[in-house]
DNA sequence: CACCGTGTTGACACCGGTGTCATACGAGCA
DNA sequence: TGCTCGTATGACACCGGTGTCAACACGGTG
């Protein structure tokens, strides 16, 4: 058999002298075929290396066995990480991915994606933040009776629609840390305001200190948008002051790096001058001198889980997606960038 | 109508009063439609908001309409770059991709490739170094009767089936720049050699070099792999010379940056003791001080353009897809790792 | 006027699977 | 024995489109 012929289900059928509709229960592993039948039927499908055309069995079944995956968010590693982990879910179980970037700062983008669902029949989508905090993107996904998993910072819904980035925990990490080193007086630059990561990274740090009994000042306090360029002018502003603090922590790495470089071109060194800390743990992260420590969320990993979830809910199975994990804790990742500060 | 109710083709030739075929026709612009009938044929589906379901059409047409994405490369920007270039094509022209990464070193990756194709129907595929690189690849591919285009940085087999990055050329800038400045001792660290575009970018350096007048001691060629770590290692390998040289040019941005860390760790100033240039222009070369001058290999354009030879294929234009454009040059970005050497 | 070619249209089979239902069969029970 | 019932199997319609081909209307030609 050449490699290009196709093998249909009735090829099987005649190689294995039964109906195509008994072929079609033991690929399936639908109940009461005849254990001697089965066999059959396995080493016909076996030796023809038949597999079902997805199409076909799409059109049947009104499902499309493809997930997608939707986004709009700058950062590729993250991206790539995300899509690692789904992968890992999606091939051994008869799925694939499609890859759905947006631009939410359209008009028309949630139309543009229960468009791209509807059109394709996706299955199942899985949603990245930003774009997995609206609300009105789930109320439009419901409608059309569309099973997701949200990735998010902060709870909310049912835990077999979403998985939770903690960011609160690890933000607390990064506030400990700092105290412990000695640092009275921080910076924090901060995450566009209609984010909710940032806002949990923002509440989380204030809280945080607080608790220490420290209190984060207005004036210590910089509004950024993840961009390496606003990290940049962010930290030149927090630097500027007459008594600049002492050590900075920004929402992302981006920022963070963004920091960096506007501490080294002010000729201040990191970490005995400023402690920078950062949060995402891209990889640039771990490739810059000196290698910045920051806060690592699993992506991948979480990637995995919402798949799984996915799947449990395209099956049918809200239980069991209940049931699969919907949280890992962060984990902080110190490296080279704090330092005591200098008494 | 409710969002969730579907609409099937028998429902627009019902309201437009024609045949379902003749319905078929108006979607795929088949000739010999009565002017008459066209009109009220696409008021139908204006009217119900009808699209074809991609599975049928699939199914009858023997096609999927999905284009794949192969590659394994482990620099998420430049996997997400070329993806939204693809992407742009893909849209408009009524196909999605499916990302397919896959690990090279492993045995069975190209069975792992070829029965994804046939199993999903895959119409065409997009090929990323270093996978693009494998004639046997190709040779499956060709077997399986699979369109695909490849991004490759030497030419290979006609113009229609490949993209061409010009390392050479990107390369021949750097060395002329470098040369320009009045470096004559100039270090080299080396991708891996069984990459191709590494090999080029070796060869393309050494050669013009020559073409200028200087030689390329082999003292001052490192064997890197393309990683971050490498790029750091090679250079504190090449800095560790008697006379280090006064610039170091890495085959790309990670291991320039590498290099970077490795000048700075041992405190020597970029660029005014250490000249640095590297190559792709991946986002961290802008975000980090000094920001690096390297080399930008357009690559979401590529993606677009190879898209668009693979959609002309899909097509059965082979003319049509030889005769667009196959090559994008490459842009020499100069940003602040060069100086002058000292004197 | 008969004849032909071209343009327009629809009936029907088909793509490759699954759902429904009827049928055949053997076991358990009155 | 006759009946019911559960299991194993297949015939056939169906999912929602497209390909083939025949039918038909129309204008131009000999």
């Amino acid at each position: 058999m050449e490699p290009g012929k196709k093998v249909t289900i009735n090829d099987v059928a005649r190689l294995a002298a039964v109906s195509k509709k008994t072929v079609s229960r033991v690929i399936n592993n639908e109940p009461n075929v005849g254990a001697e039948t089965l066999q059959k039927v396995k080493k016909a499908i076996e030796q023809l290396k038949y597999s079902p055309n997805p199409q076909a069995r799409g059109l049947a079944f009104r499902r499309s066995f493809l997930l997608a995956m939707v986004y709009d968010n700058p950062n590729p590693a993250y991206i790539t990480e995300a899509m690692y982990g789904a992968l890992s879910q999606c091939r051994p179980n008869g799925y694939e991915l499609v890859v759905h970037p947006c631009d939410s700062s359209h008009k028309g983008v949630y139309e543009d994606i229960t468009s791209f669902i509807k059109r394709l029949k996706i299955d199942g989508v899985l949603l990245l933040p930003p774009v997995s905090e609206s609300e009105e993107l789930i109320d439009k996904l419901k409608a059309i009776d569309c099973h997701y998993v949200r990735l998010l910072s902060v709870i909310s819904e049912r835990a077999s629609h979403m998985i939770h980035f903690n960011d609160r925990e690890g933000v607390r990490h990064v506030a400990e840390h700092l105290i412990e080193l000695g640092h009275r007086d921080i910076g924090f630059i901060q995450g566009p305001s209609r984010s909710q990561s940032a806002t949990e990274r923002y509440e989380g740090f204030r809280q945080a200190l607080e608790d220490r009994g420290l209190k984060l000042a207005a004036r210590r306090i910089a509004a950024g948008s993840y961009t390496f360029q606003s990290g940049l002018e962010c930290a030149e502003c927090l630097l500027e002051a007459g008594e600049p603090p002492t050590a900075i922590f920004a929402s992302n790495d981006e920022m963070a790096i963004g920091a960096m470089v506007a501490a080294e071109k002010r000729g201040i060194k990191i970490p005995t001058e400023l402690s920078v800390i950062g949060f995402d743990d891209n990889p640039q992260a771990s490739k810059i001198w000196p290698a910045l420590t920051t806060v690592n969320l699993h992506v991948r990993e979480m990637g995995k889980l919402a798949t799984q979830k996915l799947l449990a809910l395209c099956n049918k199975d809200a239980e069991g997606a209940a049931s699969i994990r919907s949280e890992l804790l962060p984990a902080f990742i110190l490296r080279q960038t704090t330092a005591a500060p200098r008494t």
